[in-house]
DNA sequence: CTGAAAGCGCTTACAG
DNA sequence: CTGAAAGCGCTTACAG
């Protein structure tokens, strides 16, 4: 049982033709015979022989991959993100490349670097919190870069993002058209850009709804639970409670969950809450979440696609918007009738 | 302002050097005069100059690249054990190349052929539910394999698990001990290895307790919310209702809940509920899930370590076990009193 | 310590 | 259609 082959020669040799051949035969090209090219496919097929994508890269100058960059593949928005990225990959014949930077600058570069020796052909940077350090790395690149969801925006790169002020407008709406009137943000770290817009649109939904916007209401966490509970609890505290509170995101409206519930009231009976992505989980949770959705998974199809066609030499679409959606379901309810 | 030099030639021109001087240098050679070392590295460094991974790895065989093929990095378990396998990848000078497969078994092949393609060292199959298919794909692979918590064990590679039995068995007594007798066990499709074994070890808890297994309490699912519900559905279908169900995993836990909610029942007052996991969410649900806590992470960095011992050609451990931890939270509790 | 040379496994003009 | 040849960007014996 002779080894398996590993070079196109060996192939050439089992099947008495130069190696030039059997190159074209397997890149399908016309110019070779179609008898012989036949003969020689079924040869490699036979022979369980693989092309090494390395040798045929180096002298193509294109590796048929991508980098994607993102905090955490643990976070459930990120995770269905890279979801969305592999599917459009997969189908294209890119191989995916996948690194965690966590908040960590210099794993952040490390990890740019490491695409670079790749010759990885773009990459996809998801939610990335650190951005002020990309801005001076990612103008070096040489390949085109797309950015979901970033926390910095950047002119160096095309960009994906949810229309955060018009969904968050939206969510807002939705409780003040229950009647709300006292209504609470807890939000994400100050500065990031997702934070900053979600608050834009809470404000601006208060604004035209006439209502005052009372400052002790805007609270920040960090976009996970651990931190949103604290922050909730500060709310908790206030003389004058709040009615509703929408969260940044659905992580953080779990967090404000359970210190509402610790703190023996019930959602929606007591609060209202709304949250923000549509996390898998979040219909399933008791009562079942409103919140808007971030249709995570086509955004990640769309900055693949977009990624390809940048890769294509096609310089379109600076920066897409992608709308969200707000679902309604049972964790928003009218206020106490002694609210 | 000249362009990035792309090849170790054009920084020997720039150093006035051999390439092959370059090339100790940014290997960090001794056969390399220390201050012209220096030189050349300032330079390279200075340009923004990356070796090419690709033309490296083809002349040292090592691509220094892993595959890891997962079902769906949408699920939390997976994403939770892919974080624990890029950490260490990333620390020892490792990429991965990250693929989902669903249960689709051409892409399932496509995905492993384009592993062989690309010379990965060494591939983790994570949570893989088609692995019949594998075999015959594994047998023929000329690198390492590790497999997490799959469906069909394989002998053609090596393994990390976690000890199903043990912790099925000590979850099923905490529910035993706190006085319930009509215990049900919602599991995933029947004949996958993680069923097999957690319904044994369900299994067993109630025999060394004297309790005859009724056969209408054990109901299949498929490890999602939706199926889940489906079979709670069936158990409370039943004229005599368990008092506890023990779950598959968490996401099926989190079905049954929500069946649970809808029928006008509290969990658990009415009935009790233990799931498998320990996701990330668990803790914050209302009431907080009682679960075995799989260390996902560690297993991740396990899976990861064994896979670069192997690379190193140490052949050792075939096959490593896990614990897993009964985390006792508030949705147990004594059955009522008349049941 | 240094450099010229060969070779890793491909693709692709080039000349028939 | 076919094959010999050059070259992609590295590493590493080999001979000084």
């Amino acid at each position: 049982m002779p080894s398996k082959p590993t070079s196109i020669k060996e192939i050439a040799k089992i099947a008495g033709v130069s190696h030039s051949s059997v190159s074209r035969a397997l890149r399908n090209s016309p110019l070779v015979n179609r008898d012989k090219a036949d003969r020689i496919r079924r040869i490699a097929e036979e022979c369980g022989y693989r092309p090494s994508a390395a040798a045929r890269s180096l002298v193509t100058r294109r590796s048929q991959t991508i980098g994607v960059v993102v905090t955490s593949i643990a976070d459930p928005f990120v995770a269905g993100v890279v979801s969305g990225i592999e599917d459009i990959a997969n189908e294209r014949g890119f191989s995916v490349f996948l690194a965690n930077s966590g908040v960590d600058p210099a794993r952040e570069i490390r990890v740019v670097h490491a695409f670079e020796e790749r010759r990885v052909d773009g990459i996809i940077v998801t939610a990335s919190r650190v951005g002020a350090l990309y801005v001076p790395l990612l103008e070096q690149m040489q390949v085109p870069i797309v950015l979901l969801n970033n926390q910095h925006p950047s002119q160096f790169a095309h960009s994906v993002m949810i229309a955060n002020v018009e969904a968050s407008r939206e969510a807002t709406r939705h409780l003040v058209s229950l009647g709300h009137r006292r209504i609470a943000y807890i939000g994400d770290r100050l500065g990031f850009q997702s934070d900053t817009e979600r608050l834009e649109g809470f404000r601006s939904a208060l604004d035209e709804a006439g209502i005052p916007l009372d400052p002790a209401l805007v609270v920040h966490g960090d976009g996970k639970p651990e931190a949103a509970r604290e922050a909730m609890a500060q709310l908790l505290a206030l003389q004058n409670q709040p009615t509703a509170v929408f969260c940044y995101n659905d992580l953080s409206a779990l967090g404000a969950f359970r210190q509402i519930a610790d703190a023996g009231l019930r959602v929606p009976h007591d609060i209202s809450l709304v949250g923000f992505d549509d996390l898998y989980i979040s219909q399933y949770l008791e009562p079942p979440l409103t919140t808007v959705r971030q249709p995570m998974r086509q955004m990640g199809n769309l900055a693949m696609t977009t990624l390809l066609r940048l890769i294509a030499g096609e310089g379109l679409c600076q920066d897409i918007k992608v709308p969200g959606e707000l679902i309604v379901r049972r964790s928003t309810a009218p206020p106490k009738e002694n609210s």
